[in-house]
DNA sequence: AGTTGACCTAGAGCCGCCTCTAGGGGCTAG
DNA sequence: CTAGCCCCTAGAGGCGGCTCTAGGTCAACT
C-alpha cells in the first residue's frame, strides 16, 4: 500500500495528491499543463506519469488565487511564461501584477456597492415580514 | 427626428434607450424578457416593438447589480417570480436574498485575501525592478 | 489469473451567459 | 422612392473554463 512513494528528500507527488493539495480537480491539473500554466515542465515516472514537486504545488496554489479573484487563464499563461523565462523581466509581471491588482480593487468596489444595496433589500424584507408577523398577532 | 417619443405622462421607453439606460445589450434584454427576468410583461406597440415603463429600468437596474454580484440567472428568475406574485412572499424574498448576501460576503473575504497576495507580489516585484534601477546605477 | 484503482491521451461535451445571424417589417428624412 | 435606422423572431454560435468519455497502461493486492 501507498505505492509509488519515492519516500525521501525528493517527495514526488501524484496527481492525484497534487488535486487534493490544491483544490483543483485532475482534470483540471492536466489542462492547465496543457495550457502552459506550469512554471517548470512536470517530470514523468516510467509509464508517463506525472512526478510533481513541491514547488509545482505553491506555483499552482498561487494560479488558484489568480483564478479566484478573476485573472483570465491567458493572463495567468503570460505571467507563467515570464517566470518560465526567468529573472530580468520582472517590470512585465509587475505590470500584469498590478493590472490585475486594480482589476481586483474595482470588482471589491462593486461588489461592496452591490452589497449595499442586497442589506438595504434584506433589511426591508426583514421589516415586512415582522410587521406581517405582528399583524397575525393583532 | 426623435421619433416614437408618446411626448407625455408615460414616457414609454424603445429597448434601445432601455439598453442604453440599464447598461444591458438589446439582445441581452430580449434574452432576458424569454428567461422571465421581467416582473411585468412588456407592453407592445402595433407593429411589436416592445413599450418599457420606467418601472422595467428601475427592476433592471437591480437585476443588473444581482448579476454583478453573481446571482446566476435561475435566481434571478426565481426572485422576479415572487415578486410578480405580489406580496404576501416575502420571507421567501428574504430567504433569496439573505442567501445571496451571505454569498457576496463569502466572496468579499475570499477576495480581499486573493487581493493580499496579489499586492504582496506587487511590492516584491517592485522592490525587485527598484534594486535592478540601483544595481544599473552603480 | 483476475480485479482494482490510479494514472495516461485526445478529443468531445457541457454550463452559464450572452451575442450574433438570417430574414423580415416599418417609419422617416432626403 | 429609397436609404438608413431601429425594431422583430427563432435559433445558431461563441467564449471561458473546465469536465467527462473512450480506450488503454501499469502496479499492486487476493
Amino acid at each position: 500500500m501507498l505505492a509509488r512513494m519515492p519516500d525521501s528528500a525528493a517527495p514526488g507527488l501524484t496527481i492525484g495528491q497534487v488535486a487534493e493539495r490544491t483544490g483543483l480537480s485532475v482534470h483540471a491539473l492536466r489542462f492547465y499543463e496543457r495550457e502552459g500554466i506550469l512554471a517548470h515542465p512536470v517530470r514523468r515516472e516510467a509509464g508517463g506519469r506525472r512526478v510533481y514537486a513541491e514547488r509545482d504545488v505553491e506555483w499552482l496554489s498561487v494560479c488558484v488565487v489568480l483564478r479566484a479573484s478573476g485573472m483570465p487563464l491567458p493572463d495567468i499563461r503570460a505571467y507563467t511564461d515570464l517566470v518560465r523565462q526567468g529573472p530580468g523581466n520582472e517590470e512585465q509581471r509587475l505590470v500584469l501584477m498590478r493590472r490585475h491588482q486594480e482589476r481586483v480593487q474595482e470588482q471589491m468596489a462593486r461588489l461592496s456597492e452591490s452589497y449595499d444595496l442586497i442589506s438595504y433589500k434584506v433589511r426591508v424584507y426583514e421589516d415586512r415580514v415582522e410587521q406581517a408577523g405582528e399583524a397575525h398577532a393583532c
